[in-house]
DNA sequence: ACCTGAACACCGTTCAAGT
DNA sequence: ACCTGAACACCGTTCAAGT
């Protein structure tokens, strides 16, 4: 209520900044999901104003998208890389995904963003670049950094967001009449069982599939 | 204005209906983007109260899924099996794709479903079965299956998004300053250059591991 | 049985006004 | 320089009332 006493001018000497937007967008969003995050909650949330936000960032989309940029960060502040190709984009991987699947609406809206956001390059740079180090041609060591990319995000990203593949579909699915659907219905107990492990068993086959590819090209040299 | 001569009682004989409603949003979907499709709009395209629409979908969500439902009878209809398993899976995967790219926001929306609509459970059945065929021990058939669909699913909803990876961003990456960003820098030209070639690259790394793993499982037995 | 229309409780965003 | 507050043009959905 009354302002810090060491500042004698007036009552809040920044309250608002895009960091404390940030901050205030991920707080909502962990709490009561993302839909909550809208421009009056986040008013309320830090006692101003709905439209004070538009100081700070043009409109909402720019918001969300520098939230994301920040969960990006985070997550690949705390990689580690080892020189081991394959074990360090796993780790890249798999750090990502952590972020995306915690936050998958705040992460889908960077797919619309018109421009890449700076962490994104970052990732992006450290990714590409242990793979170009493999020795492939460019356009297929560019193909498969994309590749990776895409599957994490897009996968991660529906991963997080979704009932898709929960205990009520394996239910469904094995409620299914046997006759037309009798592979549905057959492994009806083992589908969709865990998100994770199918995510690794893909990012493991792409894996295989790229090494497979070095072996080809050295062989050829 | 006036009604059907053939009809005496009224002046509509049955203007809504469950495909109409589809029609209607697929129609507006199409002309004016996936965002325009408003329960206000649709009322105004079929001449009709906004709030008649729930006179046959419980709400927005269950209207969305139906339609998006449609459409993937529309392509699963237009494919035909030749016994070839990579091809048959081959032509499943992106005519699938294909319906998610034109219509990605009503694609996005069934990941969210909270139970599988009909015609999915038809093409998961195929494709499932194309694959237990190949004689691979039931958990790797299962996992090989859920990570072709995801991948299906999340990557072609995304590509069909948007601005992600467009000229836009290769020019953003291209501008990048090359010390920090060399490997970006190096292959910005070739960057994110057709998302089709990009699918259909990670997709036959996928279909290769699957073979090998078909392979090993063959000579141990 | 099916549709209407007013109403409710929300959105994001603008712009003049305050301090 | 930064924030306020009224206002605008929208949403999805409910429910009593019409026919």
């Amino acid at each position: 209520m009354t302002p810090p006493r060491s500042s004698p001018q007036a009552r809040s000497p920044a309250r608002l900044s895009r960091d404390v937007l940030i901050d205030a967008c991920i707080r909502i969003a962990d709490r009561e999901g993302p839909e909550a995050v809208t421009m009056r909650r986040l008013g309320a949330e830090l006692g101003v104003d709905a439209t004070a936000v538009y100081r700070h960032f043009r409109d909402k989309d720019e918001l969300v998208a520098a939230t994301a940029d920040r969960l990006l960060t985070d997550a690949f502040d705390s990689t580690t890389f080892t020189g081991d190709w394959r074990r360090d984009i796993r780790s890249a991987v798999l750090t990502v995904r952590r972020a995306y699947v915690a936050h998958p609406r705040i992460a889908l809206m960077v797919l619309s963003a018109t421009s890449p956001m700076p962490n994104e390059a970052r990732v992006s740079e450290a990714t590409l670049g242990i793979i170009r180090r493999l020795g492939l041609p460019d356009r297929d060591a560019v193909l498969a950094f994309e590749v990776l990319e895409a599957y994490t995000v897009a996968v991660s990203c529906m991963d997080g967001m979704g009932s898709s593949g929960s205990d009520a579909w394996r239910l469904e699915y094995a409620a299914l009449p046997p006759t037309t659907f009798p592979n549905l219905t057959a492994t009806a107990t083992m589908l969709y069982a865990d998100p994770d492990e199918r995510f690794e068993f893909g990012l493991d086959l792409m894996l295989d599939a790229i090494e497979r590819l070095v072996d080809r090209h050295a062989d050829e040299a």
